[in-house]
DNA sequence: TAAAAGTATACTATTTTAGTAGGAATTAAA
DNA sequence: TTTAATTCCTACTAAAATAGTATACTTTTA
């Protein structure tokens, strides 16, 4: 029932692009120094996020990555899906995929919609923006 | 982020002896046929069940188990953290353990505690004796 | 006293997670 | 035009978690 470091390092990553984003690209080193993340895992979770096209890479000398798209366009629910493939409590709730042939009636699916649902509202209503300002506020409570 | 067979095999176990509740104990075999779980495996289920004070057990020939509360007294949440050890999306947004040195300056906490609410806001609400309804329910919708 | 049933615990196969590793392709700059 | 910097691709691997199996033992009742 844990979100795996691939979907908690790839939020990480979206998060240091949206906060270093000065026009120049994003060297993947620089956030793995930054993020204290395996240069060569992170590369992995980068590419993951740029063939989705949630970032833009450039290649080469110079290169590295930029944001696509303005940080409030980002949900937390389209990028934790896209690295963890579900984050629904049981496979039989996700949509397609695997049908349990007990599901007709099955009680508990009642209650993993339930649960699928409230993650859901949380996960689809929070974008990256909203983490950044989160973390404004924290900045501010912290010089208080 | 899935549920293990532990947590829903245990929900299935509690049910069908909330179901079979006719005062005469009922055999861990007869529950391993009837929601088709392998007979060793659901005996280490019931064991963890009966260790916690779930479930009543009777001991040797015409023995076998029987609930010990009403079935509105066990809450989801109570019965799946027990399984699964913890249901918390992340292990820093537990209660106790693994203090992370990033968290006090670390905004993904604040999601983390945001979906952990939610899913908790379900589970702690939620009774043996809901499913059993929503089991009533389902068989009165088939008969239309 | 034998059979039925729970108890205890060790073992194992499979899958998932969390990386490592090596090098090819691309590009900017010297 | 070479070199260094950087992304891109993909195979491999160690460790942990999951989902059981297996074996032997204790307790209780018919």
């Amino acid at each position: 029932m844990k979100i795996s470091t691939k979907g908690r390092y790839a939020l990480r990553v979206l998060l240091d692009l949206a906060e270093h984003n000065n026009g120049t690209p994003v060297r993947a080193k620089e956030i793995a120094i930054r993020q204290n993340i395996s240069e060569k895992y992170l590369e992995q979770i980068i590419g993951i996020l740029n063939k989705a096209g949630y970032v833009q890479s450039i290649r080469g000398a110079q290169g590295g990555y930029l944001l696509k798209k303005e940080p409030n366009a980002y949900t937390i629910g389209e990028i934790l899906r896209l690295m963890e493939g579900s984050i629904a409590p049981v496979s039989c709730v996700d949509t397609l995929e695997d049908v349990c042939e007990r599901k007709s009636n099955c009680v508990s699916v009642i209650l993993w919609e339930k649960i699928n649902d409230a993650i859901s509202g949380v996960v689809d209503n929070t974008t990256l923006q909203d983490l950044m300002d989160w973390k404004n506020d924290i900045g501010e409570i912290r010089k208080m």
